[in-house]
RNA sequence: GGAGAGAUGGCUGAGUGGUCGAAAGCGCUCCCCUGCUAAGGGAGUAAGGGUUAAAAGCCCUUCGAGGGUUCGAAUCCCUCUCUCUCCGCCA
């Protein structure tokens, strides 16, 4: 959520930032509610203020024997005005509230301009793609070819869009999330996380998955349901829900590995060969929880945290500043981490690391006690993939190949692959 | 699944219709005292919101959530959620 109060003063302002992004905020409305809320607020608030005030009176007279039957009489007109007031002001305050909560976040400057994938600004590159002298195989030939990738097993037990990983390959995957983990947490300062798979629809209201894209979730049927995660940063970022932080406690780090489960609806035709997308996969997820003046420089860290793990994979990748028409909701500023996967010859997604300011904080109210103030104020958040395990497999599976179809198992990835150097039919 | 108890400020915990945004303690901040770290004394210390250019001030809301009774609710009634204890079941 934008800061209320900024809307109101400048509501010009942001609704310019926010054209950057293509959405179209219509001021005139907004302004006219607003207007309406303020007047019926102020009033509404001198009326309780006179009953309260009445009321006050009673107890007292009450309290020395006086007759009340008069102040009684007096006061009752009041609480139905009071309560028509209520009720109409309480509808405008909830319009008000959907009208914010439908807001994405306002772009950080550095922001790109521009409307889609191929307006994302080029950041850096690292690697390069090898030369294999021969006709590199997509992860699907690969895999089928190995005898470890099974998708049609997959849809016989769930449909389109899942997968079944059999024998070393299921093993190579658990090896990148340990790995990625071990990296994490040993080096780069994370606390690990096991966190709940199934939420409740207020988590998603915090992280800003929710009201509005619903329809990309997948939730339990009873009256009162659960949602499964679509990402770690759900739980994760809840961590930090509803509490005041001391100043010595921040930056949190934590970073946890779960899977993820995405409806994904509307994305039908994009993707559908392999396990590019699915509608379930593991990810290592970072997320971090700092203050204010540090969300800058802690999305430089986050980011440099989950391409370390590409490096030390050797997983040739580059990194690009999303674009304005391409940057999530609630998301200030994102780098997207994309690996070069030889078998579709070009660089694809393989994490994305956002800056989501006060944005999500606000919604959660995830708070800090500034020292310089002595008072709570909210904290920054971000999070960041760290990385993807499901395409992290598919950038190993295709990048490690050799021309018989087996793949060789990375250096980093040896210890935790029980002896096995190479994946082979 | 059955039975019972509970949910109050950063924390512990009192409070069963008005003078309660809430005793006391802990913690924290400031001051005083004390010629050593210790100890003692005093004052202050919830959050959210409105009004304001902003602050001060004033006002509103909040004692798990929602509804109700009442002139007035932390306190009474209803529904829900969560926590704890015991039993059952289970990984």
């Amino acid at each position: 959520m934008i800061d209320p109060k900024l809307l109101r003063q400048a509501t010009a302002d942001v609704a310019a930032n926010l054209a950057r992004r293509g959405f179209d905020f219509d001021v005139d409305a907004y302004a006219a509610l607003e207007e309406r809320r303020k007047s019926l607020q102020v009033e509404t608030e001198r009326l309780r203020n006179e009953r309260n005030a009445s009321a006050k009176r009673i107890g007292k007279a009450k309290a020395e024997g006086d007759d009340v039957a008069p102040l009684l009489a007096a006061v009752k007109e009041l609480g139905d005005r009071l309560e028509s007031n209520e009720a109409v002001l309480s509808k405008i305050q909830a319009e008000l509230k959907d009208i914010e909560l439908g807001l994405p976040n306002l772009l950080h400057e550095n922001v790109p301009d521009g409307q889609d994938e191929a307006d994302n600004r080029e950041e850096r590159r690292w690697g390069k793609p090898k030369e294999t002298g021969f006709a590199a195989k997509d992860h699907v030939e690969l895999g089928t070819g190995l005898g470890m990738l099974d998708f049609d097993a997959a849809s016989r037990i769930s449909g389109s869009r899942f997968v079944v990983l059999a024998g070393p390959l299921a093993r190579l995957q658990r090896a990148l999330i340990q790995f990625m983990l071990d990296v994490h947490t040993a080096e780069h300062g994370y606390e690990e996380a096991y966190v709940p798979y199934l939420v409740r629809s207020q988590a998603l209201v915090g992280t800003s998955n929710l009201p509005k894209f619903e329809a990309d979730l997948f939730k339990t049927t009873d009256e009162n349901p659960y949602y499964l995660i679509p990402t770690a940063e759900v739980p994760l970022t809840n961590l930090a829900r509803e509490t005041i932080l001391e100043a010595d406690e921040l930056p949190r780090r934590w970073v946890a590995h779960t899977p993820c489960f995405r409806s994904e609806a509307g994305s039908h035709g994009q993707d559908t060969r392999g396990m590019i997308r699915q509608h379930q996969f593991e990810k290592v997820e970072l997320v971090q929880v700092v203050r204010p003046t540090e969300s800058a420089d802690a999305l430089d860290e986050l980011t440099g945290h989950a391409e370390e793990i590409l490096r030390r994979l050797d997983l040739p990748y580059r990194v690009v500043a999303l674009c304005a028409g391409d940057l999530g909701f609630g998301s200030h500023m994102t780098y997207d981490i994309e690996v070069w996967l030889p078998g579709q010859g070009r660089y694809r997604e393989i994490s994305s690391c956002s800056n989501f300011t006060d944005f999500q904080a606000r919604r959660m109210q995830a708070r800090w006690r500034n020292p310089d103030t002595g008072k709570p104020e909210l904290v920054h958040t971000l999070n960041g993939s760290g990385v993807a395990a499901g395409r992290a497999l598919i950038a190993v599976m295709e990048n490690y190949q050799a021309e018989d179809g087996s793949v060789r198992v990375p250096e980093v990835l040896k210890p935790y692959m029980g002896g096995v150097e190479v994946l082979s039919a």
